[in-house]
DNA sequence: TCTTTTTTGAAACGATTGTTTCAAATAAAT
DNA sequence: ATTTATTTGAAACAATCGTTTCAAAAAAGA
């Protein structure tokens, strides 16, 4: 059989001998936990066990390497996201459901570190262009998948339509992220649970 | 007369030649742009125009000086939110008036760089406990605040009762900073108007 | 086994980090 | 003018920053 190698006779190198999805969660540890600016070179070194060389080879940079740390975290909760609304019944138990998949990391965040990505959000936008290129993208990810939830619990009346689907969508996501940073501070069940009923009270 | 320094005979020394609150201004420009690690002390020294020795002779250290720059932000949004809340006719008004002026700094925050003190309870809760000291302050005094304006418009039967005032009050304190946050991508003025409008109506 | 290509380990890079030092300059009271 | 307490300027501090270098180790095809 022809391939590539065959053609032009490439022998094969050494290849990567960690776990790169082990590292990465490891690295993600360690961004999550001291922000960007925050994290040397030495605290990925440490955290990953892996040597300079193989971080800067494998990875390129510091900046490189938080952007795959991101992708990881938002990929990771993606699919908690995707879990729980295949779980749900209907578009208010998805919204419902995005919600306390929220409120559940809040109340197991016990160093209060927050959300990662809202936390890069504040941190790095306005310095770091493939930051601010990352957070758009994900915003518009964000808000077209409450748009697409709210649009079917309008079309099933079970949401009011005194707003578009798109203006619910963005009053969502701008009360998901305050709701993360309140959480930073306040962890009382309660309190958080009765702030969710009440910011999804405007849609019944 | 008698006073201290005639009774113990003290000569008075050479008195800092800079103006403090003009210094806390452009150190307040610079950690709000970069963040508390995103900022150096070269940075602080070439913004400030100041001699290094004068800063660490003056406000002891790099924390210390951001611990006052918060203070010295915090205190001018309060006369800010003070001035607002002066000129409202009534509890209405007065939330509304917090929620404009917050939208307004959102519109005018041309690079992005968010609101410092919700941008600094991201980066530094989990890593500095005055840091987290001072958040807990700013917010139980915001939550104070806004609870007492809702407890007056339910006495006015402006707003309704479902919920507490205290409840309320987190509600709108998450809300703004949530507003906030979304704020930093998104600068359109009639959709954060609407947010704003469906973050307000369930008070009604 | 030999060759080739890459990863790995260890050391070092210059630059910058926050902070300290100390003599010189300075302001106010004597 | 002298004394005294403090600020200021310039230089330097050890430590750490992100990154590079390069020889040695290693993996896979020939």
């Amino acid at each position: 059989m022809l391939n590539f190698e065959t053609l032009i006779s490439i022998k094969m190198p050494k290849v990567e001998t960690f776990n790169r999805n082990e590292v990465l969660q490891k690295a993600t540890e360690v961004f999550h936990k001291k922000g960007y600016n925050g994290t040397s070179m030495q605290d990925l070194v440490d955290a990953t066990a892996l040597n300079r060389s193989s971080i800067y080879n494998s990875f390129g940079s510091k900046l490189n390497m938080f952007l795959e740390v991101l992708s990881h975290y938002q990929s990771y909760h993606n699919n908690n996201f995707s879990q729980g609304l295949a779980n749900s019944y209907n578009s208010k138990e998805a919204i419902e459901t995005i919600f306390d998949l929220n409120l559940n990391e809040i109340l197991h965040d016990d160093d209060r570190k927050g959300c990662m990505i809202v936390n890069c959000k504040s941190e790095m936008v306005n310095q770091e262009t493939s930051i601010h290129y990352f957070m758009e993208k994900n915003q518009d990810r964000m808000i077209a998948m409450l748009e697409d939830i709210v649009s079917k619990g309008q079309m099933e009346k079970i949401f009011n339509q005194e707003q578009t689907a798109s203006q619910y969508a963005l009053y969502l996501f701008s009360s998901i992220q305050g709701l993360r940073m309140t959480g930073i501070l306040n962890k009382n069940k309660e309190d958080l649970k009765n702030l969710i009923n009440t910011v999804l009270k405007v849609l019944y």
